[in-house]
Order: structure tokens, then sequence, then C-alpha cells
DNA sequence: GTCTATAGTGCGATAGAC
DNA sequence: GTCTATCGCACTATAGAC
């Protein structure tokens, strides 16, 4: 598979989210109209990602946020009902979005090498994709309070299950010759998110994300060859 | 070498840093005394860096730091002349400090092979013994305005060409089998900033900074084997 | 050299008109 | 459902007493 292949497949994330997004937090949602709702929700969530994965969530100001969406200070209320909820809300939709994409792509190969394959490249394919999102799951994290960092930290841990239970796989049928399971597992994740997090580096030498894929995959193939 | 016997041959750095931060910005700091002022900027430029990696920069207001210093507004100003300047110096100042004990220490050693251990052993440990200043170089950077960002860019690609540098002689001595210089050496930096971005993981497993370097070391030598 | 007090700005959040 | 106006608060930065 390639990118262009991947990406085709894909319908408008942002609009299956914030879908998402307006049926799980109808409570705190003033707006009852699911269109006018949805349409105003992926304005307000495109334009929080982009502004906090410029200048960072915390530097973000709600004025910001009115003027990049167009919206006012009144109408941004009625669409969530706190700062810090737009933070644990993209946090927690967009994990479980993500979550969901990998783990279909991963169960729709049979084989340990396809496995390995297709779980680098989904990963990297999504993250250039909706870049703001992984960034802001990076980058925020660290800035929840605890209850918020403790979900953070557990989508960070299933990813690496992933890839862990992929080696454990290709180990027992005497594929890979893997001495550390853990430690490989937690280089791989790394790896994959130099892709967006220094997204300037990989534009600036002209380097696709197909040639990025391509690489990784053959470096960490030799790195587990027997 | 192992971290023990590195640690040990590191005097105080903190205090280094912050001496030459005395001199160089002598201007925009009003105390004269230079003992007081070390010592004074010691204390702040700690807080800060511990305030901001728990919190982030731009979340860290001022009083914070009065409260983590015991100095008060007044004082605080007498060592700097504005919030962002504390951002820029901690960047430039500790990103000249670091560059300087890994060529040190990489220019102390012959061979290419023990070149490309030491280097990833030194990032590993300096990032061991001053990780909130690692962190702060990488989660602040974005936020800094663009003459700033440029020498933060700058910081980041000197990395790499050391690397860069090592593999292009082994590949030249034909001890390593490298089919792109550029990307090997871009994705082994991700894997010495895991160490410090996701310390609560390696703690959490009782990895010591030791077992990943020699976990790396050899997963990096296997993937450059001929 | 360090303190307290305060100026001036911009923040998150809300009430009430339309 | 969206707007404008405004409240109360916390921020950076400074002036002046000690």
């Amino acid at each position: 598979m390639k990118f262009s292949d991947f990406k085709k497949h894909q319908s408008d994330y942002v609009e299956d989210i914030c879908r998402n997004i307006f049926r799980e937090y109808s409570q705190s949602i003033k707006i009852k109209k699911e269109e006018l709702a949805v349409r105003n929700l992926v304005n307000i969530y495109n334009a929080a990602l982009k502004l906090s994965s410029e200048k960072g969530f915390a530097a973000m100001s709600l004025r910001d946020l009115c003027r990049e969406t167009g919206l006012s200070m009144g109408a941004l209320y009625s669409y969530f009902s706190t700062k810090e909820d737009l933070l644990n809300i993209i946090q927690e939709q967009g994990q479980k979005f993500i979550a969901g994409i990998m783990i279909e792509y991963i169960n729709a190969v049979d084989t340990v090498v396809e496995k390995l394959r297709i779980a680098i490249r989904i990963h990297l394919y999504l993250s250039e994709i909706m870049p703001q999102w992984y960034i802001f799951f990076f980058m925020e994290a660290r800035h929840m309070v605890k209850a918020e960092q403790k979900k953070a930290i557990a989508s960070e841990l299933a990813t690496e299950q992933i890839f862990i239970d992929i080696l454990e796989m290709g180990r027992q049928q005497k594929l890979f010759a893997v001495d550390n399971i853990i430690l490989t597992a937690s280089v791989i994740k790394p790896m994959l998110q130099d892709w967006y997090l220094k997204r300037w580096k990989y534009t600036r030498r002209q380097i696709s994300v197909d040639e990025y894929a391509d690489f990784l995959i053959q470096f960490i193939e030799k790195a587990l060859r027997r």
C-alpha cells in the first residue's frame, strides 16, 4: 500500500469525529440541530487544533479562537462548557478515532511481517493526514489533569502494545530475532513520531511519507533479522 | 563507559551555565556581585526549568516563579528583563553547553565505532543529568519567535550532523552498510530523545539509562551491519 | 539588592438583547 | 442560535520605599 491508496479510502475524518462529539457530549452542547452543530464543531475543532499546534493550547486564547472561527465568544460557549473541556474532548475523541483505524487495518492482514509493515504505514499515513491531532496528543498530554493524563498514557501504551504483540508473534514463529521485545517496541514508536514532530525537516529535504515508510520498514526489519 | 563514570566527572553544570549567563548578559542583570548573582541565577533557572517542564513555559506565571524561588517579583526582574528573555537565554545557553560537552567526548575517541557509541551514550547520559533542559528545548522551541526558532533548528541539525559525519566515515571505511545516511541519522535522534520525553515509561519498567544505552547501541549497530 | 504596592492589559466566562 | 457588553480575576511589568 502507498499513501495515495490510503488517502482515497478515508472519508472526511474531522466530520466523523465531530459528529461523534455532538452525540457523546449532547449535554454540554446547547445547539440541537445536528447538521448546524456538526458544521460549527468542525470549524471550531479545526481552528483549535491549528492554533494550538502553532502556539500551544495554553497560549491560545478564546479570543484567538473567535477570530479564527469567525464565531463570537457567546457562540463558542454554546459548543463546549470550558476551555479545558475542549482539551479533553480533542484528546479522548481523537485517540479513540485513531485507535479504531489502526486496529481495523492490522486485523485486515494475516502474516506477522505484513502486520508489522501495515502498522508502521498506517501510523505514518494517519499522522500525515491529521498531523495537528498527533502533535496535540504529544505536546498537550503533560499539561492535562491527572485523570486525563492517565487516558493519554493508556493510549501511548496501547499503540506500543500493538508492536509488542506483533514482535512476540514474530519471535514465536522464528521470523524475528528480538532480544528485548519491550525495548524494541519502545524505540519503534519514537521513529514513527518523528515524522510529525519534525515534519519541517522532512519537508525541507523533500522526503515523502512513502519514502520515510519504506526506509523505516527496511531499517527495522534489518534490526530484527535473525 | 557507564553512567556512573560519566556522572562523577561532571561538575555542577547549572552553576557553570549560570556563571556564563552572568557574564554574557551583564547588561540586563542589575546585580553586580558575581557570587550572589550566580547563586540567585541558579535558583531562578532551576525553578523556571522545573515549572516549565511540569506545566509548560507559557502556563508558568512569574508568580509561580516567585513562590518556587522564594524571591519577590521585583527581585526576579533584577536578573532578567522580560519573561521571554528567560526563554531565549535557557535555549541559547543550554544548547551551547550541551554541544560543547558532546564534541569534547566524541573528539576524545579515535575509531568510528567508538565515536558512534560514545555519541549515543553521552547524549543519553547528559539528558539523564539535565532532563528538564532537554524537555525544554523540545517542547518550547515551537513557541519561540522566528529568530530564536532558527537557532533551535540549527542546534537540532547540528546534533544530527554529528551522526551524519560518523555514518559517512563508517561507510567510507566499509564498516557500515548504510543505504541512506540522512534518513538513518534522522531516526537515531528520536530514539535518543525518547529517553527523556517518555522517562515515566522507563522508570515504571525499571530500565536504567545504561540498559537503554546498551540496547540502542546493539539495535543501531545491527541495522548498520554489512 | 530586595521588598510591597499597583498600573495597565488581556484572560475565561456569563448575562441579556436580538 | 448568535451577538455585544461586561464582570472579576490573574497576568507581566514597574515605581518607589527600605
